[in-house]
DNA sequence: GGCCTTATTGCGCATAGTTGCAATAAGCGC
DNA sequence: GCGCTTATTGCAACTATGCGCAATAAGGCC
């Protein structure tokens, strides 16, 4: 395994981004610090540092992947397709959620992958429907 | 809403797919009988299909959009990480995420748009790790 | 410091999906 | 059946992402 250049950039990049960020995202700020920047470089870079476990991803609501840098705890993504507000997933649903599908046939869920598009209490309460 | 010859084109297309498909395959069903096909077309059907409730969209383990038929029970998906296996989400465990979410602040999950990965019972007894 | 192996890069090309816009054609009224 | 309005289409250009491959350069070795 090799630390170049591209990969102290993408690692940069990550960092200095709070929250999640999409490839495209990651891509562009790349470029802010070297123009030179390849796209299939940063999409690979960010293979390999998954597969390091330095970051890990998830999907927006329209299932676009957005990455964030391992989090103390792992949690999922809830989306409200009325306002777009996203939230992280909440211990207590998380657990209820986890244990809802090891009960069944063991399935092990993969928390910080999962993403629940619905509409939050806020929208559901005003927009009636 | 006009009735095209090129909406009849998906809507076959679409009914003589069984379970899931995703816009790229129709694409290229809807190619198999009218050649002439155009894709922006098919999306753009997609989505005032999905408008008028015909078919409804999730989203595969990578993201990417699968659409079906309304079937007779909403249901969400389950993918399996480590063999692939894909299954549609019981009555039960639904049950219990849906109630997960809305004890909190009320949010109301859209369970046919939810996409669950992880490790099935099989493969994880199997793979250890 | 130079050499050598081979992990990585950059590039060109490919696929999936989106969007603006001008040309086309449903479907309604007569 | 004939126009007319305007919903739809086809196209071209564009974004996001992935892949094969030859050129390049990390980093271990001496
Ligand atoms: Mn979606
Ligand atoms: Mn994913
Ligand atoms: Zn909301
Ligand atoms: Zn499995």
């Amino acid at each position: 395994m090799r630390w170049t250049p591209q990969r102290r950039s993408v690692v940069a990049a990550l960092s200095g981004a709070s929250g999640h960020v999409t490839a495209a995202e990651l891509v562009e700020r790349c470029r802010d610090q070297d123009p030179t920047t390849t796209p299939s470089t940063v999409y690979r870079t960010l293979d390999v540092l998954e597969e390091l476990g330095l970051v890990r991803h998830g999907h927006g609501a329209d299932g676009r992947e957005e990455f964030h840098v391992q989090p103390a705890v792992e949690h999922g993504h809830l989306y409200c397709s009325a306002c777009g507000g996203r939230w992280e997933i909440a211990e207590g649903q998380a657990q209820a959620v986890v244990a809802a599908f090891a009960s069944v046939d063991g399935f092990e869920v993969d928390l910080s992958h999962m993403t629940v598009v619905g509409v939050c209490g806020a929208c559901a309460r005003a927009g009636g429907r």
